[in-house]
DNA sequence: TATTAGATCTCGCGC
DNA sequence: GCGCGAGGTCTAATA
């Protein structure tokens, strides 16, 4: 990865056109030859980009860019969707290559998995008498987190997040009006479990009869048999 | 803004729980406190990051983190949504600090925008005798991108697409069924123009009594005036 | 390989 | 402030 500090000016011509005028910022070039433009402001998203797969020419400037103050000029082309980002330099304030090597990756949703797991071996925590009948049981639309009984056998979805927000709530939502369909499952009950329950999401869950519950992390961990056999 | 080449790990816990294992990868500390983990690779989003507002604190480790072989631990909170990303770093490679100023930002010219001028400007692409009401006409639940008369006087709402999907088709059958209700307006003509259409939205066009129209967006712009001052 | 739905979406506009 | 629509959306999973 290089990394370069330029008073620069930017164009690009692709799906649309756009010119960032001249000012001090942030190139980003990475080794598969992709390009971040970024000022020290704002989001994730740089002010402008080329995404790999993509080449990139370093020109000498020609006689009226030279005049103008450009000392070089960075062409970054991807052929497959004829997309051009010219970078025009004024002045290099820094300039550095860095060995990375490549990534492992993210890995997510450890925490929601985790919790996942405790409830369902600790499904109680939901009622007396409560019993688990699967994990990620599957709909049309996507797996819900636990399908359990109550103590009268009735079905009872539940929907597990780490923080309970609103979309949390639209989601199960969605997998209770599905699986009222299924005359095997109906009527079937909804759970919104998680660590922290925001005001606006517990009301709304309220509004559609979801039962909210929440969850004890550090509670759980501490019950749980395979976690203490750690210490 | 700040750049820092380190070996480290992330954990993130907020809308999910994520991680990133031991590795070298670039830290960029941006003046309003945000920052952005990326690797030597993909595309321009970063591997991990924490968006503005938040505040960021440098730690010494405690004595298992020390242990472990780690010499800092940042911690970045977003004190609104609870967000807390930490970074903890082994071995610093690189840092360097530097002064960017504001940005002056990107000057766009969006392809859409370009088409709703270029269909208003040449209305008769929708049929002969086609005449032009207004761009952006307005209805209770939002514009719609063009509202047009055909040869016999009658009203045609136009919904503008550079890429038409079935969203596109659902929001035009939205201001359709509003626009009906208007005895001024009604009956009003659906049309369904875009660069591209997709097949199955064609279909769902085709059985609403929607009309579909592929724009030529390079030929369209040949005709353009003001374009064609250009050469 | 193409299509579809989700995103820690981001960004901008209108109210 | 929130809600909605668009994005050079991007990205991962699936057919």
């Amino acid at each position: 990865m290089r990394l370069v500090i330029a008073n620069c000016s930017v164009d690009y011509a692709g799906r649309l056109s756009a010119h960032l005028p001249l000012a001090t910022r942030l190139l980003m070039l990475k080794s598969d030859g992709s390009i971040l433009v970024h000022s020290d402001g704002g989001s994730y998203k740089p002010l402008n980009w080329m995404s790999p797969p993509c080449y990139i020419t370093f020109d000498e400037p020609d006689q009226t860019q030279t005049d103008a103050g450009i000392t070089q000029v960075w062409k970054v082309t991807q052929k497959k969707t004829d997309d051009v980002l010219v970078v025009s330099i004024y002045d290099v304030l820094h300039d550095s290559s860095h060995e990375l090597g490549i990534d492992p990756g993210l890995q997510k949703d450890g925490v929601e998995a985790h919790l996942q797991k405790l409830l369902a071996e600790q499904i109680t925590l939901l009622g007396d008498g409560h019993t688990l009948v699967r994990r990620e049981y599957m709909t049309a639309i996507g797996p819900v987190d636990i399908l359990a009984r109550d103590s009268g056998g009735a079905a009872v979805a539940v929907e597990i997040k780490r923080r309970g927000d609103i979309d949390g709530v639209e989601q199960l939502t969605r997998y209770l009006e599905l699986m009222n369909r299924d005359p095997h499952l109906s009527p079937v009950q909804g759970v919104f479990a998680a660590q922290e329950i925001k005001p606006q999401a517990r009301t709304l869950a309220q509004d559609r009869g979801i039962r909210c519950v929440v969850l004890d992390y550090d509670a759980m961990r501490g019950l749980d048999d395979s976690d203490s056999r750690l210490f």
